[in-house]
DNA sequence: CCTCCCATGTTGGAAATACAACATCTTTAT
DNA sequence: ATAAAGATGTTGTATTTCCAACATGGGAGG
Protein backbone atom coordinates (compact mmCIF):
# COMPACT_ATOMS: atom_id res chain seq x y z
CA UNK A 1 0.00 0.00 0.00
CA UNK A 2 3.10 2.20 0.62
CA UNK A 3 4.05 2.66 -2.79
CA UNK A 4 0.86 4.01 -3.96
CA UNK A 5 0.68 7.00 -1.72
CA UNK A 6 1.50 9.27 -4.04
CA UNK A 7 -1.70 8.33 -6.17
CA UNK A 8 -3.35 8.33 -2.84
CA UNK A 9 -3.06 11.86 -2.14
CA UNK A 10 -4.59 12.51 -5.27
CA UNK A 11 -7.93 12.35 -3.65
CA UNK A 12 -9.43 14.72 -1.50
CA UNK A 13 -11.24 11.35 0.56
CA UNK A 14 -7.56 10.76 2.36
CA UNK A 15 -7.13 14.90 3.26
CA UNK A 16 -5.87 15.09 6.43
CA UNK A 17 -4.85 11.60 7.01
CA UNK A 18 -1.33 11.22 7.94
CA UNK A 19 0.72 8.32 5.78
CA UNK A 20 1.24 6.13 8.41
CA UNK A 21 -2.74 6.06 9.45
CA UNK A 22 -4.07 5.77 5.82
CA UNK A 23 -1.92 3.01 4.96
CA UNK A 24 -2.82 1.56 8.45
CA UNK A 25 -6.77 2.17 8.20
CA UNK A 26 -6.77 1.01 4.20
CA UNK A 27 -5.04 -2.60 5.31
CA UNK A 28 -7.82 -2.26 8.02
CA UNK A 29 -10.70 -2.15 5.61
CA UNK A 30 -9.19 -4.39 3.55
CA UNK A 31 -9.05 -1.92 0.65
CA UNK A 32 -8.14 -3.11 -2.75
CA UNK A 33 -6.03 -1.71 -5.37
CA UNK A 34 -6.58 -2.85 -8.88
CA UNK A 35 -4.94 -1.96 -11.80
CA UNK A 36 -7.12 -2.45 -14.78
CA UNK A 37 -6.56 -2.58 -19.20
CA UNK A 38 -8.80 0.17 -20.91
CA UNK A 39 -12.33 -1.43 -21.40
CA UNK A 40 -12.59 -3.70 -18.13
CA UNK A 41 -16.04 -3.04 -16.01
CA UNK A 42 -14.70 -2.30 -12.56
CA UNK A 43 -18.29 -2.06 -11.58
CA UNK A 44 -21.27 -3.53 -13.17
CA UNK A 45 -24.74 -2.46 -14.00
CA UNK A 46 -27.43 -4.41 -12.20
CA UNK A 47 -24.70 -5.33 -9.28
CA UNK A 48 -26.20 -4.60 -5.95
CA UNK A 49 -24.09 -1.53 -4.61
CA UNK A 50 -21.60 -2.92 -1.56
CA UNK A 51 -18.53 -0.84 -2.92
CA UNK A 52 -17.56 2.42 -4.28
CA UNK A 53 -13.93 3.51 -6.01
CA UNK A 54 -11.57 6.16 -6.07
CA UNK A 55 -9.47 6.75 -9.98
CA UNK A 56 -5.83 7.04 -8.60
CA UNK A 57 -4.93 7.27 -12.08
CA UNK A 58 -6.17 6.90 -15.47
CA UNK A 59 -10.13 7.43 -16.12
CA UNK A 60 -13.33 5.47 -15.63
CA UNK A 61 -16.66 5.97 -17.69
CA UNK A 62 -19.81 5.55 -16.54
CA UNK A 63 -21.72 3.60 -19.38
CA UNK A 64 -25.12 2.69 -19.28
CA UNK A 65 -26.55 -0.28 -21.34
CA UNK A 66 -30.31 -0.42 -22.13
CA UNK A 67 -32.17 -3.59 -22.79
CA UNK A 68 -31.58 -3.51 -26.67
CA UNK A 69 -27.81 -3.44 -25.79
CA UNK A 70 -27.67 0.20 -26.69
CA UNK A 71 -24.22 1.50 -24.76
CA UNK A 72 -23.37 5.28 -23.99
CA UNK A 73 -21.49 6.86 -22.02
CA UNK A 74 -22.95 9.04 -19.76
CA UNK A 75 -20.20 10.88 -17.80
CA UNK A 76 -16.18 10.50 -17.38
CA UNK A 77 -14.56 10.50 -14.12
CA UNK A 78 -10.67 11.60 -13.81
CA UNK A 79 -7.80 11.07 -11.66
CA UNK A 80 -8.52 11.82 -7.69
CA UNK A 81 -12.67 11.18 -7.56
CA UNK A 82 -14.65 9.00 -6.72
CA UNK A 83 -17.27 6.84 -8.54
CA UNK A 84 -19.91 4.66 -7.60
CA UNK A 85 -20.00 6.58 -4.29
CA UNK A 86 -23.53 8.08 -4.97
CA UNK A 87 -25.15 4.79 -5.45
CA UNK A 88 -23.76 3.02 -2.35
CA UNK A 89 -24.36 5.60 0.18
CA UNK A 90 -28.12 6.24 -1.43
CA UNK A 91 -28.86 2.87 -1.14
CA UNK A 92 -30.23 1.81 -4.01
CA UNK A 93 -30.97 -1.55 -5.28
CA UNK A 94 -28.31 -1.78 -7.91
CA UNK A 95 -25.75 0.03 -10.09
CA UNK A 96 -27.88 2.01 -12.76
CA UNK A 97 -24.77 2.04 -15.09
CA UNK A 98 -21.67 0.20 -15.50
CA UNK A 99 -18.00 1.99 -14.56
CA UNK A 100 -15.42 0.93 -17.33
CA UNK A 101 -11.68 1.81 -17.41
CA UNK A 102 -11.45 4.57 -20.07
CA UNK A 103 -7.97 3.77 -20.67
CA UNK A 104 -5.36 1.46 -18.18
CA UNK A 105 -5.46 2.60 -15.15
CA UNK A 106 -5.75 2.15 -11.64
CA UNK A 107 -8.93 2.12 -9.19
CA UNK A 108 -8.67 1.98 -5.10
CA UNK A 109 -12.02 -0.02 -3.79
CA UNK A 110 -13.61 0.29 -0.70
CA UNK A 111 -16.20 -1.56 0.91
CA UNK A 112 -18.95 1.29 2.07
CA UNK A 113 -20.28 -0.41 4.93
CA UNK A 114 -16.82 -1.20 6.41
CA UNK A 115 -15.49 2.34 5.99
CA UNK A 116 -19.18 4.36 7.81
CA UNK A 117 -19.37 1.47 9.95
CA UNK A 118 -15.98 3.28 11.94
CA UNK A 119 -13.41 0.73 13.67
CA UNK A 120 -14.37 -0.23 17.08
CA UNK A 121 -10.75 1.60 18.31
CA UNK A 122 -12.14 4.76 19.04
CA UNK A 123 -8.52 6.59 19.35
CA UNK A 124 -8.44 5.70 14.68
CA UNK A 125 -8.66 9.38 13.87
CA UNK A 126 -7.83 8.52 10.31
CA UNK A 127 -10.31 6.78 9.69
CA UNK A 128 -13.12 9.45 11.21
CA UNK A 129 -11.40 11.94 9.21
CA UNK A 130 -12.18 9.07 6.18
CA UNK A 131 -15.96 9.31 7.23
CA UNK A 132 -15.94 13.11 7.25
CA UNK A 133 -14.36 13.16 3.64
CA UNK A 134 -16.53 11.20 2.15
CA UNK A 135 -19.47 12.74 3.54
CA UNK A 136 -17.84 15.84 2.33
CA UNK A 137 -17.14 14.54 -1.25
CA UNK A 138 -20.97 13.76 -1.79
CA UNK A 139 -21.83 17.19 -0.40
CA UNK A 140 -19.43 18.84 -2.98
CA UNK A 141 -20.68 16.91 -5.86
CA UNK A 142 -23.98 17.96 -5.00
CA UNK A 143 -23.30 21.51 -4.58
CA UNK A 144 -21.44 21.13 -8.65
CA UNK A 145 -24.87 19.35 -9.23
CA UNK A 146 -27.16 21.92 -8.10
CA UNK A 147 -24.58 24.98 -9.95
CA UNK A 148 -24.97 23.24 -12.98
CA UNK A 149 -28.72 23.32 -12.88
CA UNK A 150 -28.97 27.24 -12.44
CA UNK A 151 -27.04 27.07 -15.29
CA UNK A 152 -28.86 24.41 -17.72
CA UNK A 153 -32.77 26.05 -16.44
CA UNK A 154 -31.57 29.47 -17.87
CA UNK A 155 -33.97 30.10 -20.65
CA UNK A 156 -31.70 31.90 -23.52
CA UNK A 157 -27.82 31.10 -23.90
CA UNK A 158 -26.88 34.42 -23.10
CA UNK A 159 -28.40 33.47 -20.15
CA UNK A 160 -26.38 30.51 -19.54
CA UNK A 161 -23.65 31.74 -20.26
CA UNK A 162 -23.93 34.95 -17.97
CA UNK A 163 -24.12 32.63 -15.22
CA UNK A 164 -21.75 30.52 -15.68
CA UNK A 165 -19.42 33.11 -15.95
CA UNK A 166 -20.25 34.90 -13.22
CA UNK A 167 -20.04 31.72 -10.91
CA UNK A 168 -16.38 31.25 -12.33
CA UNK A 169 -16.09 35.05 -11.83
CA UNK A 170 -17.17 34.88 -7.98
CA UNK A 171 -14.63 31.85 -8.04
CA UNK A 172 -11.56 33.32 -9.50
CA UNK A 173 -12.40 36.26 -6.79
CA UNK A 174 -10.91 38.82 -9.49
CA UNK A 175 -12.24 41.03 -12.48
CA UNK A 176 -10.80 39.10 -15.34
CA UNK A 177 -10.61 35.03 -15.00
CA UNK A 178 -9.62 31.68 -17.32
CA UNK A 179 -12.35 29.17 -17.66
CA UNK A 180 -11.04 25.51 -17.66
CA UNK A 181 -13.06 24.42 -20.59
CA UNK A 182 -12.18 24.77 -24.42
CA UNK A 183 -15.73 26.56 -26.93
CA UNK A 184 -16.72 22.27 -27.38
CA UNK A 185 -16.60 21.46 -24.06
CA UNK A 186 -18.70 24.57 -22.64
CA UNK A 187 -21.34 23.74 -24.82
CA UNK A 188 -21.54 20.86 -24.23
CA UNK A 189 -21.72 21.61 -20.10
CA UNK A 190 -23.95 24.21 -21.16
CA UNK A 191 -26.89 21.79 -23.34
CA UNK A 192 -26.16 24.21 -25.76
CA UNK A 193 -24.85 24.44 -29.59
CA UNK A 194 -21.33 24.78 -30.37
CA UNK A 195 -21.48 27.36 -32.86
CA UNK A 196 -24.19 28.97 -31.49
CA UNK A 197 -22.66 29.72 -28.62
CA UNK A 198 -19.98 31.15 -30.22
CA UNK A 199 -22.38 33.52 -32.16
CA UNK A 200 -23.98 34.37 -28.86
CA UNK A 201 -20.46 35.25 -27.41
CA UNK A 202 -19.64 37.57 -30.41
CA UNK A 203 -22.83 39.40 -29.89
CA UNK A 204 -22.07 39.59 -25.94
CA UNK A 205 -18.66 41.38 -27.06
CA UNK A 206 -20.33 43.10 -29.29
CA UNK A 207 -23.19 44.19 -26.75
CA UNK A 208 -20.77 45.15 -24.56
CA UNK A 209 -21.78 42.79 -22.18
CA UNK A 210 -18.14 40.71 -21.60
CA UNK A 211 -14.61 40.71 -23.17
CA UNK A 212 -12.92 37.67 -23.85
CA UNK A 213 -9.84 36.58 -25.57
CA UNK A 214 -9.54 32.69 -25.84
CA UNK A 215 -10.05 31.16 -22.61
CA UNK A 216 -9.72 34.54 -20.56
CA UNK A 217 -12.69 36.06 -19.24
CA UNK A 218 -14.36 39.69 -18.21
CA UNK A 219 -17.48 40.80 -17.20
CA UNK A 220 -17.94 44.41 -18.40
CA UNK A 221 -21.32 45.14 -16.81
CA UNK A 222 -22.28 43.90 -13.33
CA UNK B 1 -38.63 15.76 22.86
CA UNK B 2 -41.20 12.31 23.37
CA UNK B 3 -44.13 14.86 22.26
CA UNK B 4 -42.53 15.43 18.78
CA UNK B 5 -41.99 11.64 17.79
CA UNK B 6 -45.04 11.55 15.19
CA UNK B 7 -43.50 14.89 13.41
CA UNK B 8 -39.50 13.51 13.64
CA UNK B 9 -41.11 9.97 11.93
CA UNK B 10 -41.83 12.21 9.03
CA UNK B 11 -38.07 12.10 7.83
CA UNK B 12 -35.79 9.06 6.82
CA UNK B 13 -33.33 10.96 8.94
CA UNK B 14 -34.92 8.75 11.25
CA UNK B 15 -35.35 5.66 9.88
CA UNK B 16 -34.95 2.32 11.67
CA UNK B 17 -34.39 4.10 14.82
CA UNK B 18 -36.59 3.45 17.94
CA UNK B 19 -38.14 5.51 20.27
CA UNK B 20 -36.37 5.14 23.05
CA UNK B 21 -33.14 4.99 21.11
CA UNK B 22 -33.94 8.30 19.19
CA UNK B 23 -34.90 10.27 21.87
CA UNK B 24 -31.68 9.70 24.29
CA UNK B 25 -29.78 10.44 20.77
CA UNK B 26 -31.29 13.96 20.50
CA UNK B 27 -31.07 14.62 23.70
CA UNK B 28 -27.20 13.38 23.79
CA UNK B 29 -27.24 15.58 20.45
CA UNK B 30 -28.68 18.95 22.18
CA UNK B 31 -30.57 19.30 18.99
CA UNK B 32 -33.28 21.93 19.31
CA UNK B 33 -36.39 22.12 18.05
CA UNK B 34 -37.78 25.36 17.21
CA UNK B 35 -41.20 26.67 16.29
CA UNK B 36 -40.95 29.76 13.96
CA UNK B 37 -43.40 31.91 12.61
CA UNK B 38 -43.79 32.49 8.80
CA UNK B 39 -40.81 34.72 7.64
CA UNK B 40 -38.18 33.68 10.66
CA UNK B 41 -34.79 33.51 9.14
CA UNK B 42 -33.77 30.14 10.65
CA UNK B 43 -30.04 29.91 9.28
CA UNK B 44 -28.21 33.03 7.71
CA UNK B 45 -26.60 33.80 4.65
CA UNK B 46 -23.42 34.38 5.40
CA UNK B 47 -23.22 32.63 8.32
CA UNK B 48 -20.67 29.46 9.13
CA UNK B 49 -22.48 26.42 8.14
CA UNK B 50 -22.53 24.52 11.55
CA UNK B 51 -26.30 23.20 11.95
CA UNK B 52 -28.31 21.48 9.27
CA UNK B 53 -32.02 21.54 9.95
CA UNK B 54 -35.34 19.15 9.54
CA UNK B 55 -38.84 20.81 8.32
CA UNK B 56 -41.18 18.40 11.20
CA UNK B 57 -44.20 20.99 9.89
CA UNK B 58 -44.67 23.55 7.92
CA UNK B 59 -41.67 24.75 5.07
CA UNK B 60 -39.18 26.90 4.73
CA UNK B 61 -37.80 28.29 1.70
CA UNK B 62 -33.99 28.82 0.16
CA UNK B 63 -33.73 32.52 -0.01
CA UNK B 64 -30.81 34.14 -1.94
CA UNK B 65 -30.01 37.86 -1.19
CA UNK B 66 -27.62 39.65 -3.97
CA UNK B 67 -25.77 42.75 -2.95
CA UNK B 68 -28.60 44.96 -3.88
CA UNK B 69 -31.08 43.35 -1.45
CA UNK B 70 -33.12 41.35 -4.23
CA UNK B 71 -34.54 38.43 -2.84
CA UNK B 72 -35.35 35.73 -4.89
CA UNK B 73 -36.91 31.92 -3.52
CA UNK B 74 -34.67 29.17 -5.12
CA UNK B 75 -36.33 26.26 -4.42
CA UNK B 76 -38.66 25.10 -1.08
CA UNK B 77 -38.11 22.44 1.34
CA UNK B 78 -41.28 20.59 2.73
CA UNK B 79 -42.01 18.06 5.31
CA UNK B 80 -39.73 15.26 6.31
CA UNK B 81 -37.02 17.28 4.51
CA UNK B 82 -33.70 18.18 5.38
CA UNK B 83 -31.97 21.68 4.89
CA UNK B 84 -28.40 23.18 4.94
CA UNK B 85 -26.80 19.97 5.29
CA UNK B 86 -25.13 19.67 1.77
CA UNK B 87 -23.34 23.04 2.67
CA UNK B 88 -21.90 22.01 6.24
CA UNK B 89 -21.19 18.48 4.46
CA UNK B 90 -19.21 20.24 1.76
CA UNK B 91 -17.40 22.04 4.23
CA UNK B 92 -18.74 25.87 2.48
CA UNK B 93 -17.48 28.84 3.97
CA UNK B 94 -20.69 30.51 4.04
CA UNK B 95 -24.28 29.94 3.81
CA UNK B 96 -24.79 31.65 -0.04
CA UNK B 97 -28.35 31.13 1.09
CA UNK B 98 -30.73 32.22 3.76
CA UNK B 99 -33.48 29.61 5.22
CA UNK B 100 -36.66 31.01 6.02
CA UNK B 101 -40.07 29.83 7.30
CA UNK B 102 -42.26 30.18 4.23
CA UNK B 103 -45.37 29.66 6.81
CA UNK B 104 -45.76 28.56 10.15
CA UNK B 105 -43.49 25.45 10.98
CA UNK B 106 -41.53 23.25 13.27
CA UNK B 107 -38.26 22.43 12.60
CA UNK B 108 -35.53 20.67 14.14
CA UNK B 109 -32.04 22.35 14.38
CA UNK B 110 -28.49 19.71 14.49
CA UNK B 111 -25.22 20.54 14.90
CA UNK B 112 -23.28 18.41 12.15
CA UNK B 113 -20.07 18.06 13.74
CA UNK B 114 -21.80 16.30 16.49
CA UNK B 115 -23.92 14.29 14.36
CA UNK B 116 -20.95 12.63 12.19
CA UNK B 117 -18.42 12.62 14.90
CA UNK B 118 -20.46 9.90 16.80
CA UNK B 119 -20.85 8.96 20.56
CA UNK B 120 -17.79 7.59 22.81
CA UNK B 121 -20.24 4.75 23.72
CA UNK B 122 -19.64 1.99 21.33
CA UNK B 123 -23.11 0.34 21.61
CA UNK B 124 -25.16 3.43 20.40
CA UNK B 125 -26.53 1.99 17.81
CA UNK B 126 -29.07 4.72 17.14
CA UNK B 127 -26.35 7.36 16.43
CA UNK B 128 -24.49 5.24 13.89
CA UNK B 129 -28.01 4.74 12.31
CA UNK B 130 -28.18 8.28 12.26
CA UNK B 131 -24.94 9.30 10.53
CA UNK B 132 -26.20 6.24 8.15
CA UNK B 133 -29.40 8.02 7.18
CA UNK B 134 -27.79 11.15 6.78
CA UNK B 135 -25.06 10.32 3.84
CA UNK B 136 -28.23 8.35 2.59
CA UNK B 137 -30.17 11.58 2.66
CA UNK B 138 -27.31 13.56 0.88
CA UNK B 139 -26.70 10.67 -1.76
CA UNK B 140 -30.13 10.39 -2.46
CA UNK B 141 -30.60 14.32 -3.56
CA UNK B 142 -27.34 13.82 -5.56
CA UNK B 143 -29.62 11.58 -7.59
CA UNK B 144 -32.35 13.42 -7.89
CA UNK B 145 -30.48 15.94 -8.86
CA UNK B 146 -28.47 14.20 -11.56
CA UNK B 147 -31.65 12.78 -12.69
CA UNK B 148 -33.34 16.50 -13.36
CA UNK B 149 -30.14 17.20 -15.00
CA UNK B 150 -30.90 14.73 -17.75
CA UNK B 151 -34.06 16.01 -18.46
CA UNK B 152 -33.17 19.26 -18.84
CA UNK B 153 -30.22 19.01 -21.01
CA UNK B 154 -32.96 17.25 -23.30
CA UNK B 155 -32.35 19.39 -26.24
CA UNK B 156 -36.06 19.49 -27.40
CA UNK B 157 -39.41 19.96 -24.76
CA UNK B 158 -40.35 16.39 -26.43
CA UNK B 159 -37.35 14.56 -25.60
CA UNK B 160 -37.32 16.40 -22.06
CA UNK B 161 -41.22 15.16 -21.79
CA UNK B 162 -40.26 11.65 -22.97
CA UNK B 163 -36.95 11.12 -20.99
CA UNK B 164 -39.02 12.18 -17.48
CA UNK B 165 -42.08 9.74 -18.26
CA UNK B 166 -39.89 7.25 -19.39
CA UNK B 167 -38.16 7.58 -15.33
CA UNK B 168 -41.59 7.92 -13.94
CA UNK B 169 -42.99 4.95 -15.50
CA UNK B 170 -39.91 2.92 -14.66
CA UNK B 171 -40.49 4.37 -11.01
CA UNK B 172 -44.37 3.47 -11.14
CA UNK B 173 -43.30 -0.25 -12.30
CA UNK B 174 -46.56 -0.11 -14.26
CA UNK B 175 -47.66 0.81 -17.82
CA UNK B 176 -50.00 3.71 -16.30
CA UNK B 177 -48.99 5.87 -13.94
CA UNK B 178 -49.86 9.54 -12.19
CA UNK B 179 -47.45 12.45 -12.07
CA UNK B 180 -46.97 14.24 -9.29
CA UNK B 181 -46.90 17.71 -10.30
CA UNK B 182 -49.43 20.48 -12.06
CA UNK B 183 -48.31 21.37 -15.37
CA UNK B 184 -47.30 24.57 -14.58
CA UNK B 185 -45.13 22.90 -12.12
CA UNK B 186 -43.93 20.29 -14.73
CA UNK B 187 -43.03 23.06 -16.77
CA UNK B 188 -40.75 25.05 -14.53
CA UNK B 189 -39.03 21.48 -13.13
CA UNK B 190 -38.30 21.00 -17.40
CA UNK B 191 -37.21 24.60 -17.50
CA UNK B 192 -39.74 25.07 -20.52
CA UNK B 193 -42.65 27.16 -20.93
CA UNK B 194 -46.24 25.81 -19.73
CA UNK B 195 -48.22 26.47 -22.93
CA UNK B 196 -45.55 25.66 -25.30
CA UNK B 197 -45.66 22.20 -23.04
CA UNK B 198 -48.81 21.50 -22.80
CA UNK B 199 -49.33 22.05 -27.16
CA UNK B 200 -46.47 19.53 -27.05
CA UNK B 201 -48.31 16.86 -25.10
CA UNK B 202 -50.92 17.20 -27.38
CA UNK B 203 -48.64 16.98 -30.46
CA UNK B 204 -47.19 14.19 -28.59
CA UNK B 205 -50.46 12.62 -27.91
CA UNK B 206 -51.43 13.35 -31.53
CA UNK B 207 -48.70 11.07 -32.69
CA UNK B 208 -49.49 7.96 -30.69
CA UNK B 209 -46.48 8.83 -28.45
CA UNK B 210 -48.29 8.98 -25.40
CA UNK B 211 -51.84 8.76 -24.15
CA UNK B 212 -53.09 11.13 -21.09
CA UNK B 213 -55.43 12.12 -19.06
CA UNK B 214 -55.38 14.70 -16.69
CA UNK B 215 -52.24 13.52 -14.47
CA UNK B 216 -52.80 10.21 -15.67
CA UNK B 217 -50.48 9.11 -18.22
CA UNK B 218 -49.41 6.04 -20.58
CA UNK B 219 -46.70 5.49 -23.03
CA UNK B 220 -47.26 3.98 -26.19
CA UNK B 221 -44.34 3.42 -28.13
CA UNK B 222 -41.64 2.42 -26.18
C1' DC C 1 8.50 29.59 -43.80
C1' DC C 2 5.00 26.74 -45.06
C1' DT C 3 1.44 23.36 -44.66
C1' DC C 4 -1.72 20.85 -42.09
C1' DC C 5 -4.77 20.44 -38.40
C1' DC C 6 -7.79 21.76 -35.05
C1' DA C 7 -10.23 25.21 -32.34
C1' DT C 8 -12.96 29.07 -32.94
C1' DG C 9 -15.93 32.35 -35.32
C1' DT C 10 -19.54 33.56 -38.93
C1' DT C 11 -23.61 33.13 -41.65
C1' DG C 12 -28.27 31.89 -43.57
C1' DG C 13 -32.17 28.99 -43.70
C1' DA C 14 -34.95 25.44 -41.14
C1' DA C 15 -36.91 24.13 -36.92
C1' DA C 16 -38.27 24.76 -32.23
C1' DT C 17 -39.57 27.66 -28.46
C1' DA C 18 -41.34 31.66 -26.03
C1' DC C 19 -44.88 34.69 -25.49
C1' DA C 20 -49.37 36.65 -25.50
C1' DA C 21 -53.99 36.18 -25.99
C1' DC C 22 -57.76 33.59 -25.83
C1' DA C 23 -60.75 29.13 -25.41
C1' DT C 24 -62.16 25.38 -22.71
C1' DC C 25 -62.51 22.51 -18.88
C1' DT C 26 -62.48 21.75 -13.41
C1' DT C 27 -63.04 22.93 -9.04
C1' DT C 28 -64.67 25.65 -5.32
C1' DA C 29 -67.60 28.59 -2.96
C1' DT C 30 -71.94 30.73 -2.54
C1' DA D 1 -77.16 25.66 -9.96
C1' DT D 2 -74.32 29.34 -10.88
C1' DA D 3 -70.52 32.36 -10.63
C1' DA D 4 -65.89 32.94 -10.08
C1' DA D 5 -61.29 31.40 -10.04
C1' DG D 6 -57.84 28.44 -11.45
C1' DA D 7 -55.81 24.92 -14.37
C1' DT D 8 -55.18 23.24 -18.91
C1' DG D 9 -55.33 23.43 -23.97
C1' DT D 10 -55.00 26.07 -28.53
C1' DT D 11 -53.32 29.24 -31.83
C1' DG D 12 -50.46 32.72 -34.38
C1' DT D 13 -46.42 35.45 -34.33
C1' DA D 14 -41.88 36.98 -32.90
C1' DT D 15 -37.55 35.15 -31.13
C1' DT D 16 -34.25 32.04 -30.46
C1' DT D 17 -31.81 28.03 -31.38
C1' DC D 18 -30.16 24.43 -34.25
C1' DC D 19 -27.70 22.79 -38.06
C1' DA D 20 -24.65 22.67 -41.81
C1' DA D 21 -21.38 24.72 -44.32
C1' DC D 22 -17.79 27.60 -44.66
C1' DA D 23 -14.19 31.31 -43.04
C1' DT D 24 -10.49 32.48 -40.01
C1' DG D 25 -6.69 32.06 -37.11
C1' DG D 26 -3.24 30.15 -34.29
C1' DG D 27 -0.08 26.51 -33.11
C1' DA D 28 2.77 22.02 -34.16
C1' DG D 29 5.75 19.85 -36.98
C1' DG D 30 8.25 19.40 -41.11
Amino acid sequence: MQQYLPYLRQSLLFERIDDEGLVKTLNCLNAQIIACEKGKVILHQGDEPRHFGVVLCGSVNVVASDSYGNHSVMWSITQGDLFGETYVSAGVDSFPASFVAAQDSMVLILEYARVITGCRNNGCLAHSYLVTNLIRSIGKKNLTLTQKLEFVTQRTTRDKLMAYLRAQQKQAKSHRFVIPYDRQTLADYLGVERSAMSAELSRMKRDGLIHYRKNEFEILLP
